[in-house]
Order: C-alpha cells, then structure tokens, then sequence
DNA sequence: CATGATCAGATCCTATAGGGACGCCTCAGG
DNA sequence: CCTGAGGCGTCCCTATAGGATCTGATCATG
C-alpha cells in the first residue's frame, strides 16, 4: 500500500502535471480529468470489455487514488453512454450492441454527419483540407492485420477522419452531437464482431468523401458522407447476420 | 446546522423515497440523483441564471447534504452544456448564448428533428398519436402572460413535444442527441430575450407538423418540422437583431 | 492617486472513516 | 450428499477532515 506509506498525499499533486505532452500552459488537471482519460482509454481500446464491473474502488486502488475522484470521472462517462450506472449496484461498461442497436446508431448517423460533411465542406480551408488528407493518408498507410493492435491505427485514422469534420462545422452542438455517437461507434467497431473485412472499399469511401469536400460542392460530400455510412451499415449487417 | 444535531447521516436513506411521483418498484435512489434534479430543474426553470457561481459547499448546504453528490450531480451535469466547469475554480451557470451559439443550435436542430419526425411518422401509432396530440392541446390551453411564470407551461408543453417525438423515433441515440439541445433550446427560451411574441403561429406550426404526423407520410412529417424550426429560427432572429 | 503586496475567508480538491447491503464461503444439520 | 445459516470480505454511499488555491479587501509605497 502505498497510499499509506506517505501519509497525507492531500494536495501533493505540484509535481504531477499527469504527463500531458507538450504542455503549452497546460490548464491545470484535478485527479478526476487524469481518472476520466483513463478510463476513456480502457474503453476506447478493448482494455475494459463489454459488461465488465468498473469498481470504484477497485480503480482507485488501480490508479492509487481516493475513490472520490474516480466517482466524479465515471459520473461523467456515464452521460457518454459507455458505462451504465445502477444505484448502490456500481457501473459496468455497456454491453455489446445488438443488431438493432447498430441499425439506430447508423440511422443516428446518417442524420448528423451527412450535415456535418455539408457544413464543413461550406467553411473549408487548405489547412482544414490538408488535415482531412493526412488521416486518409494514415488510414491508407495504417497496418491491417488479423489481430486487434495491428489495426488499431486504421481504427483511430477512421475514427478521426470523421470527427474531424464534425469540428470543421464549427458547430459546438453538432460537434457534441457527433462526440456522443463516435465513442460507440468505436466500441462497435472493437466489439461488433466486425473487423476490418473489407478495408479497401472503406478508404475509397473516404478518399470519395474527401474529394467530394476539396471540389467545394457542399451538396456532394452530403451525398459522399451518406453514401459512405450506408455502405459502412451494409458490410457490418452482412458481417454479422446473426439470424 | 441540522446536519450537526443528527450525528452520522450516512446510509440513513430508508425513508427517502425522493419523493418519486406514483413510484412503481422505484429503483433506488441516491442523494446524487436528488442534487442532479434539483440543480436540473433550478436550471430548467430560471432559478439558477446564465453566469452565475454553482459552488459545491454552498449547494451541498443549502441541500442539507455533503459536498460529495454534489461533486458527482455537476459532473454529470457538465456533460449537459448547460454548466461549465473550471479546474480549482468551480463550476458556473453557462453563459447566455451569442446571435452564433443560436444559430449554430438551429442549424442541429435542422439536422436532427426533421428526421426524428420522419422516423417517428413510420412508427407512430393512435396511443402515441394521443400523447402527441395532448401536448399540443396543453400547449394551446397554457395561459400566456408578460412574466415568466405565466407561461412555463407553454414553455414546457413545447418542449415536450419536441422531446416526444424523440422518443417516437425508438432510437435511443437520436433520444439522446435531441436530450442536449433540448436543454439548451429551453435555456434559450427563458434567457435568450425572445418572449413568445407570436405564439399563435408557433402553435399552429405545431398543429401542422401533428397533421403531417397523423397523415402517416412520412416526407410530409419531416418537411413540417424543418419548417418550423426554420420559422422558430426566422422569429427569434427578428426579434433580438441585436446589431 | 495609482499600484502592488499581504492577509483572511471562502472554496476546491482529495483522502479517509464508517454505516449498510450484497455475495461468497464455510460449516453444521437433515 | 444436499441445504441453509452465519461469518467475512467487498463494495457502494455519504460525511468529514484538512491541505491547497483562489478571491477580495486591506494596507503600504511610489
């Protein structure tokens, strides 16, 4: 035990700047912001599986800190959708989607993003362009193998590529809308069963998507975006039919 | 100081139900859950205005609680929008929306809630259809009077319309998605300067918008409500022109 | 008068204590 | 062997203590 050894450890946190990289005046983090990037991460790369209890002391223990910070992280990741809280019960992380649950995430999607491609495409700029290239140039460079770590990079090139976009609308709430779907369309992508099966189809998408943005048609990387996504949705339902 | 005179509130809960209106099997509930609906509603409906300080200790007082729920109700509550948080500083009531942030949170809401009606529309059956058709006779019957407090319940009738046919859409990610505008829509009714000076034709909107809904078309659903979030848009940019 | 240091109170943040509930394991009895 | 009661540990939940930090006022100085 650590924590015991040294006492009070209340407010000893000057020599820990967490570790942020690069820190141009790093706001200053609490425990609870280092605790919630954590857990963030577990989720976000198959460390934390579907159905899994998150104790909350069980990760205090983990992480060496007081359970109260890591109660103010998982109240907070509990609105993202990831982990299901039931009072005096404890969390867990959500349970893997269904067939249904998939078909209304991709129906949520094909409500927001085809917009956001549309928006984005109306306020481009060759910086904002050269961004939205370098992640189809990292989806087309990322390593494919059969196992989870050999295509993670593909899985965070993708995953950028359209979260980039939702913040080239410069819309705060379509930003935030798209966050909301991107976590679970992630974890999906981990645990739907689905791989990568058909990865060269999927970056023609995207580099079709990225041409229909550069030609500065807002009504083609509409139609880009949605044809996109429901080609996304064909694959994954004929991947797993399930029935 | 009541919280002295009782020694050891902890696990003291057996007879708070919170209240929980016609509880059936009312799942338990913590006194973080409480703080979240107290601070939810002091929001909803003007009590806590745009700007001012949430202070942890204060509101853990005021509530005749411990600081702790309080910590973990603003943390899910950040999540919202509609309070910001500030590392060693605190949390605050987030600030009235600029002539932008309106019109960045129409340009959502056209992105979602046409096709919510649209969705919705396809799903709809006559006890929904009923529930529909209840709100907009609330909305009609609410009184409307030059203060706030005589037209809450317009106000709340409008919302749930809105949130209702989220509902509808059985999807729970675009229930979700419409769940945070929802609240910042309703925050910007009370404190974005626009009264309800043309109720009648909002009214009347929402009339078309269950007609097109009852008609069972789908198209025609979807079109009546993007005209009248455009006609939502349209008024409230004429009344508060602001430059 | 303007400006900057100093101090006190309020507030945030984290750790810790302790009560209640639940699950698991052990063990005695049928 | 099977079953049920009791003990023990774990976990959730809330309260409280106390260090660290911020803010605003006071006061001294150029």
């Amino acid at each position: 035990m650590q924590k015991a050894s040294n006492g009070t450890r209340a407010g000893s946190r000057p020599e820990d700047p967490t570790g942020r990289k690069a820190g141009r005046t790093v706001s200053r983090q609490v425990l609870a912001d280092h605790v919630y990037e954590e857990l963030l991460a577990s989720l976000m790369d198959g460390r934390l599986e579907p159905g899994a209890a998150v104790s909350i002391d069980g990760t205090a223990r983990e992480l060496d800190v007081s359970p109260t910070p890591v109660r103010e992280a998982l109240a907070r990741l509990e609105h993202t959708g990831m982990v299901r809280r039931v009072a005096l019960k404890g969390y867990r992380v959500a349970p893997v989607f269904t067939r249904e649950d998939f078909a209304d995430l991709m129906e949520a999607r094909l409500a927001i993003e085809p917009v956001n491609a549309r928006l984005a495409c109306a306020r481009l700029n060759p910086h904002r362009l050269a961004e939205l290239e370098q992640t189809v140039t990292d989806l087309k460079s990322a390593p494919r193998g059969p196992s989870f770590a050999e295509y993670k990079d593909y899985l965070e090139a993708d995953e950028q590529f359209h979260q980039l976009i939702a913040q080239q609308t410069d819309n705060q709430f379509l930003v935030g809308a798209y966050a909301a779907l991107g976590g679970q369309v992630q974890r999906f992508r981990l645990f739907g069963g689905v791989g990568i099966t058909d990865a060269e189809n999927a970056i023609a998408e995207h580099q079709s998507v990225l041409d229909a943005l550069s030609s500065g048609d807002p009504e083609k990387a509409e139609a880009a975006m949605a044809a996109h996504i429901q080609k996304v949705r064909e694959r994954a339902m004929a991947d797993a039919p399930e029935e």
